[in-house]
RNA sequence: GGCCUCAUCGUCUAACGGUUAGGACACCAGGUUUUCAUCCUGGCAAUAGGGGUUCGAUUCCCCUUGAGGUCACCA
């Protein structure tokens, strides 16, 4: 019946991490699901924590994920401005309203007088209730002190789409500041002000509000509000900590991962699925089944701890079954430098070789240097290697001047080099296992590269002597 | 300390109160004529502890333990 409308809140502290990420994701599922809208909204209401350029990047960062917004601060909207910064006066408007109605008074004490009663209640190991303090008779509010919300403690019952029924008693219930006396609103009274003009319909946020949920249904009682939906998405751990993933225990900005090469799609199945599940075993999801599949109430209430080997998996999954033209765009900036100066073809039949082993898109140089330039030939390639353990240095030269004859006449076709090869394993009388790890490093001067046959085949008849050339010179026996 | 939340393999997770507690990642072993990767097969590995309720509890209730959040003129 209602029109569904999420939103996604964050501060311009900074970039956007993954826990932050999933409540948008989140949030943008419900609407897309619902066929409703997704809306940004920036909550500068903190000078002081302001991060410049962070609306820039979160921006950046939801558009590379494919989270699009239809309204915002960059785009506006039926209910804008979408910056709280450009809001003042609504919340002053609503603040004096809660004054007129009783609701709110001036707070007369300094901070410093606060923080006393703060250490007190510290020192006697009791939570700390402003409303102890509650002056008796305030002074008409001028703007130059913090408004409080005159609360009403009582107890409160609600019901969470992803943590079910709560419960708080009247302890936890205070009278918190409305409006700081720098003239900025507190994200406790912007946010349930900007959630009623902007007609959202759930509130999807992570679990650090879920103890001030009592008080903003206080909040909402007094303006005559009623609540929106709620959803209280748990917390992300780091990979190997209990601390929830934050900004300061060195959680990466999702950015970071879209550079890195880890495509939008598989980043948004890897978030979705950390804490949520349709309750089958199915793992891999396309956007739109997430779109479709997506229930809030099977929504996990536990954390779940972020683990990269996961997302590595994935992302290898989906980079094996996009499409090739589509990896082809997405590789372009990953190619190694010098790989400028070859002509696609011979950069497409790379690519095609190396596909079904890229986890990440930017690994893409590291796998393919050797394609684009020679390298040096590494004496330690060659002694490190178990197979060839077993030979001394003159019988390797001895092997790669005969793989050198017989390559020399062979076309270098798949087949052609296939049956060259095999032909050489005879006259050899070595194990593929030896000889052909004596030819992928002459040739490669890599660790590990794809099939010898499709590699000597893409490199060229010539490139290939060369580099074999190369390597024979550089074995000296004694 | 008060209040609130959470608890299945190392990790992500499945299981109308009835399953040999399933799948995936990772790891280990084997296979697909070299390596790495892919793919296939197999293996290792969990209901935090204790009480109830019930014919029967991973599932419902209570306690304990552990973990996290909150008690800001931050969000």
């Amino acid at each position: 019946m209602n029109q569904v409308r999420t939103r996604f809140a964050p501060s311009p502290t900074g970039f956007v991490h993954v826990g932050n990420i999933r409540t948008a994701l989140y949030a943008w599922l419900v609407a897309r699901q619902a066929n409703g809208q997704f809306i940004l909204r920036l909550e500068d209401t903190d000078k002081n924590r302001e991060v410049a350029g962070s609306e820039q990047h979160i921006i950046e960062s939801l558009k590379a994920l494919g989270l699009n917004y239809d309204e915002g601060p960059d785009i506006g909207g039926k209910y804008g401005p979408y910056r709280q910064s450009e809001r003042l006066d609504i919340y002053t408007q609503w603040g004096q309203k809660l004054i007129d109605l009783g609701k709110a008074y001036a707070d007369p004490y300094t901070s410093h007088q606060v923080q006393k009663f703060r250490d007190h209640a510290k020192a006697t190991n009791k939570p700390f209730l402003y409303r102890h303090h509650r002056p008796e008779k305030p002074p008409i509010w001028d703007g130059s002190q913090p408004l409080r919300f005159k609360s009403d403690p009582k107890k409160y019952k609600w019901h969470d789409l992803i943590l079910g029924d709560l419960s708080t008693g009247p302890e936890v219930i205070d009278d918190y500041i409305l409006i700081k006396s720098d003239g900025y609103a507190t994200y406790n009274f912007a946010h349930i002000i900007d959630d009623r003009e902007m007609r959202i319909s759930h509130v999807i946020r992570g679990q650090e509000f879920i103890s001030s949920v009592p008080n903003y249904l206080n909040l909402y009682e007094s303006l005559e509000f009623t609540p929106p939906i709620f959803a209280t998405v748990p917390f992300i751990l780091g990979a190997d900590g209990r601390q929830k993933m934050s900004k300061r225990d060195g959680s990466k900005d999702v950015m970071d991962y879209i550079k890195e090469g880890f495509l939008p799609d598989a980043l948004i199945n890897f978030i979705a699925s950390l804490g949520w599940n349709d309750g089958s075993t199915q793992e891999i999801f396309s956007r739109q089944e997430l779109i479709n599949k997506f229930n809030l109430e099977k929504v996990h209430r536990s954390s779940a701890h972020f683990d990269d080997r996961r997302l590595l998996w994935m992302n290898g999954h989906f980079i094996r079954e996009m499409s090739f033209k589509d990896l082809t765009a997405r590789a372009e900036p990953y190619w190694p430098s010098g790989a400028d100066k070859f002509d696609e073809t011979y950069k497409m039949e790379i690519l095609g070789l190396v596909q079904e082993r890229l986890k990440y898109l930017a690994e893409l140089a590291e796998l393919t240097k050797f394609f684009f330039v020679d390298l040096p030939p590494n004496p330690e390639l060659i002694k490190n290697n178990k197979k060839l353990s077993a030979l001394s240095i003159a019988e390797c030269k001895n092997l790669l001047v005969q793989a050198r004859a017989v390559l020399n006449a062979c076309e270098f076709k798949i087949d052609d080099l296939t049956n060259c090869l095999n032909e050489l394993l005879e006259t050899t009388k070595q194990s593929a296992g030896v000889l052909f790890s004596l030819i992928r490093i002459a040739t490669t001067q890599a660790p590990s590269s794809p099939g010898l046959a499709e590699t000597l085949s893409v490199l060229g008849k010539q490139r290939s002597i060369n580099r074999l050339d190369q390597q024979i010179a550089a074995l000296n026996p004694g």
